[in-house]
DNA sequence: GGCGCAATGTTAACACTGTTAACACAGCAT
DNA sequence: ATGCTGTGTTAACAGTGTTAACATTGCGCC
């Protein structure tokens, strides 16, 4: 009837929406038709755009592991220690900074993997970042040449969950300070350059 | 009408069929009216047992953390240190044993914090053994005499981080391995007492 | 320019969900 | 026995994802 019959750039524009939903109210409130009434169009157009609404979410998840990345990448210092303590900071900033994004990209909600793999290998992406700085931090002679497969794994546990126990209130408020983050990025780390470690394979 | 007018145990069963719903297909499925059909009853009744769908699956999150209490506590050792690192792999069992659980414990699905004062304070009843552990290893001269607080958020952030990336596929095969939980666990630690000469206790 | 097709919207409908109000039965205390 | 309280049922409402059928538009093509 009138000239938006052909609304023209939905897609980007339910995008859009569908983003400012889940960080003003949650994954939940993501809803087919609440996004619908947000863009003034009928629910079902939406699925010209959308296989469905777990495709919807997987799309906003996508985004958020691609954002992510581009964040830690944008990570820079000189020392490859340095940078490395440098994105574990980055990655838990980014958390708090939009803890419903976050919920929704681990939130499991999601699964099983294989199911979008477009966001596999987002995520993938995203996780490339911290297990590359981690082989640079390992040529540059830190890490006391631990394993890299174990180091990434207890380094991305250790950003993760610390990054969800904050943003879920788990962990008490004293804890929540800004220097803690730091503090604990740093804790997995020994000391400083070669010095005696016990821990085999 | 028949005898089972008055179910006379509903509150127990539906408990434990919602617990047997959400281990075999997740939160997503724990739905009052499946639930009701399980129990031969009619949705509404489940409403004179639960004040609404969220309250169900707060008290299922709640005998969660009572139970993985249950099993920390379990954890016997001579040497705090290993009695610690005992405590983060049981943990870690847990939370692979029954994903769907653990993911509606952290999920972020029950926040915020406060609607359900009973899932709180089993939350903290669950992380009060873990820090006591923690309390334990320092006072028997290990973990360097590193600040409490940062050290038991780091400890909890690592176990948990390493639980869910792992239940939710996020770490590559290899890094599942049995081992790996252990070695993870392990990380973090300094690699021993400040020095093996003087350690007393 | 006009035509036809493909893209993209709308309407109507179905099955499912949480939730509430009104009603019905059961058992226990008086 | 009587009535009250606990616990179940029936009926209904609003909201959801999703699909089928239909309507409109814009663009390529003659």
């Amino acid at each position: 009837m009138s000239s938006t019959y052909h609304h023209g750039d939905l897609y980007r524009q339910a995008l859009e929406q569908a983003q400012a939903l889940l960080h003003e109210e949650g994954a939940a409130a993501v809803t087919l038709r609440a996004l619908a009434r947000r863009l003034r169009v009928t629910a079902p157009a939406l699925y010209r755009h959308f296989r469905n609404r777990d495709s919807l979410l997987a799309a906003l998840a996508e985004h958020g592991f691609l954002e992510l990345r581009r964040q830690l990448l944008a990570v820079r210092r000189d020392d490859a220690l340095e940078r490395l303590t440098g994105i574990g900071q980055a990655y838990i900033a980014f958390a708090q900074a939009q803890p419903n994004l976050y919920r929704l990209m681990f939130g499991g909600q999601l699964l099983p993997r294989g199911a979008h793999p477009d966001l596999d290998a987002a995520g993938l992406s995203a996780f490339a970042v911290l297990q590359q700085s981690i082989d640079d931090a390992l040529d540059a002679g830190y890490l006391n040449g631990q394993p890299a497969g174990p180091l990434t794994a207890a380094a991305w546990s250790l950003v993760h969950g610390f990054a969800e126990l904050t943003i879920d209130g788990h962990l008490p408020d004293e804890q929540q300070a800004p220097g803690l983050a730091a503090l604990v990025t740093r804790l997995l780390l020994p000391g400083g350059p070669p010095s005696h470690h016990d821990n085999t394979l």
